[in-house]
DNA sequence: TAGTGGTCTAGACCACTAT
DNA sequence: TAGTGGTCTAGACCACTAA
């Protein structure tokens, strides 16, 4: 028994095995990116829910048919990517928006000084209607297609620090109201995640400043022309598909919008 | 021979081993965490120096007396961290600031459309001082300490986007000069990291919409009241420890902070 | 051809969590 | 005590680079 591969039990031919990428084809990428593949597609199609204990590596590896290894190497990316998290002892679970941990991942604006305090949310307008260009197209919609708006101020301590614009595809946000928007509690994303199926992997943004306009600055109660931030965010869930476009104007007179670069 | 472990050869008690956390000691870290601790002490004393290859991981395996496995772990978050740069065939490689792939990665002001171009820099000033307490308290240097200012502007195609503020421990770089900034070409970090053996590692940003003031509107070719975007950078080397303060003023008339949040 | 990083396996033991 | 993820080893082969 030499250890492993040469044919015969254990390895095989890279780009086989795993009942996938079977044999003559141009694209081979490594096992254990296949088994991530796979892995996230039962993640995609809800096979392991949001919150949800996923098998044991012991178990994917017999499943697969591979080592514990290459399937450790599978959710060691997907940990990596924020998909999953791993606990000690009790086993790797579906990431979910619905923990502590996920709140301040998508949320930049932090106080100069002192904790993160929460945001109170008032919902000031939910419609219907059909996709504009500039949002059709950063949805990947077709020009008609139906999208939903909400229009939202954040406050800290009563004081409003955030409005925003949050559109999204009506196709798969079909039962959403203003009622369940105000009643909601917890954070946005994770009612998209539970009640729509929809869970959101990863966002850019795009940050300028620009000057307060009328309307926008009696909701958060500053002058006109004083300065704010634009922050215009994509959200993707899974396949890179886009989901969702939010348009912020954040108050940055005692918060700013923070970030590391590594 | 039962493959590992259980003393007599191959392995021993976690935390000690690797010459490193030697016996009665409360600091118990896995056996890689104190490779790539020892690693990096080697790229910090500039052992290995930027652009460099570093010892393969069979050398880097017999010098600490553990298995390429384990040195691959450690060298796989450095790499992870961009302390160091893998090249499949070649080696692995101290990563440089003198590289197209770094250039990108602090510099987050793209242009709205096209592609990103070359920005051009004029130096409006440098100048020796006592460290401003914010500065001071920022850097970690006491009251008194001397600190230098660089300040300059940077243009995309004839078109001033950036006025910053670069402020440097005075002790770290004591031959810097105006000259010396003006003639240099390619990236500030690439100069701090070849003449002065500083090598930026992270950094952290807080950014806030601010409104232009008379004195930076005429640097910047715009009016006063113009909202800018304030950009506020502490850089930080090896151990934490921050070499640099940067204070920028964005145009984003069209360009924007691009960012990514996953 | 030799050397490097990249993948994969198999198996052992450790640390932590539950029962 | 059993099960899970976390660490570590040893060894094989692959893909890529350069002499």
């Amino acid at each position: 028994m030499n250890s492993a591969t040469s044919n015969s039990s254990g390895n095989a031919a890279p780009g086989a095995s795993a009942g996938v990428a079977s044999s003559a084809s141009p694209t081979f990428s490594p096992l254990y990116q296949q088994i991530k593949a796979l892995i996230t597609q039962s993640l995609q199609s809800g096979e392991w829910k949001p919150g949800e204990l996923i098998p044991s590596e012991v178990e994917l590896a017999a499943r697969f048919k591979v080592s514990q290894g290459t399937v450790r190497k599978a959710i060691d990316e997907l940990s990596a990517e924020n998909l999953v998290v791993r606990r000690q002892g009790k086993g790797t679970f579906v990431a979910t928006h619905h923990e502590e941990r996920a709140h301040y991942r998508f949320l930049r604006l932090m106080p100069d000084a002192g904790e993160p305090r929460q945001a109170e949310s008032r919902v000031v307008e939910v419609k219907r209607l059909r996709a504009p260009a500039e949002v059709a197209r950063m949805l990947e919609l077709k020009g008609g297609d139906s999208v939903i708006m909400i229009k939202r101020v954040q406050s800290f301590e009563g004081v409003p620090a955030i409005l925003e614009e949050i559109w999204l595809p009506g196709a798969l946000f079909r039962g959403l109201t203003a009622e369940r928007l105000i009643e909601y509690k917890g954070p946005m994303y994770g009612l998209f995640e539970t009640e729509f199926g929809t869970r959101m992997i990863r966002a850019t943004e795009r940050v300028k400043a620009v000057s307060t306009e009328a309307a926008v600055g009696e909701l958060l109660a500053v002058a006109s022309g004083t300065p704010l931030l634009s922050v215009e965010r994509v959200s993707f869930t899974y396949g890179d598909k886009p989901v969702e476009v939010r348009r912020g104007l954040y108050r940055t007179d005692s918060h700013h919008y923070q970030n590391e670069l590594s």
